[in-house]
DNA sequence: AATATATGAAACCAAAAAGTTGCATATATT
DNA sequence: AATATATGCAACTTTTTGGTTTCATATATT
């Protein structure tokens, strides 16, 4: 399976567990509690976020805490950074410059 | 149809048009032709990217040039913020500290 | 020991996604 | 005018996904 972590945040259901486990550990059972599908549902998504490296699992007994891996989650932000340049920067003000004459260009035609 | 910014990312295919326009204006065949499948497989790889809202395109006669809308992007990175105290700040120590002082707890159970 | 609880796994189903082929349309080129 | 090119749309197929139900297993509780 080629999992990764755009797959694992690209469904609702995924992104919400996540943000649930980023303020404090939970078991499967509290985790499935906070939705309305069955608990097998949430099982099968916390099944797909451990494969995608983006849980840390502690066991106790026969429960087991689910905590966040924050730094799998970088991971996501490293990728943004190649757009970043463009959104943060005055590189951003040019490209408006150059879209807006290719804009009027294409308009002339 | 339920599509966002987080269900177009998800393929990679759509993830490597991102990457392509966020340097150049490109028409749909030039994209196409950087990628092995089909132009109607990128035709519709488009079409969702445009369903998102992601692309802005400019028309010139028979050809289409597309142009990544770049502040959508930034909705990204705006979910990603919920995460990001953790990962930065010295909050982050903090909470590994109490996390192996969990771990240990459970361990000794 | 018997029962209850927490969890995972397998089998199955419906809906969605990704890809293909074929066709239609508008705009260039000759 | 005839032909070539750029593009989108529709029908169809295969694969993937998200969900359900049922069952097995390990650990608590009584």
């Amino acid at each position: 399976m080629k999992r990764d972590i755009f797959q694992a945040i690209a469904d609702p259901t995924r992104r919400s567990i996540l943000v649930l486990l980023a303020s404090h550990t939970l078991t499967p059972n509290a985790i499935a509690e906070q939705f309305d599908s069955t608990r097998q549902a949430i099982s099968k998504h916390i099944k797909v976020l451990k494969e995608c490296e983006l849980l840390h699992e502690t066991k106790s007994g026969r429960e087991i805490h689910y905590q966040l891996k924050i730094e799998k989650m970088k991971e996501l932000d490293l990728w943004l950074e190649q757009f970043k340049q463009q959104w943060e920067s005055r590189y951003s003000q040019l490209d408006n410059v150059l879209s807006s004459l290719q804009k009027k260009q294409h308009n002339e035609q």
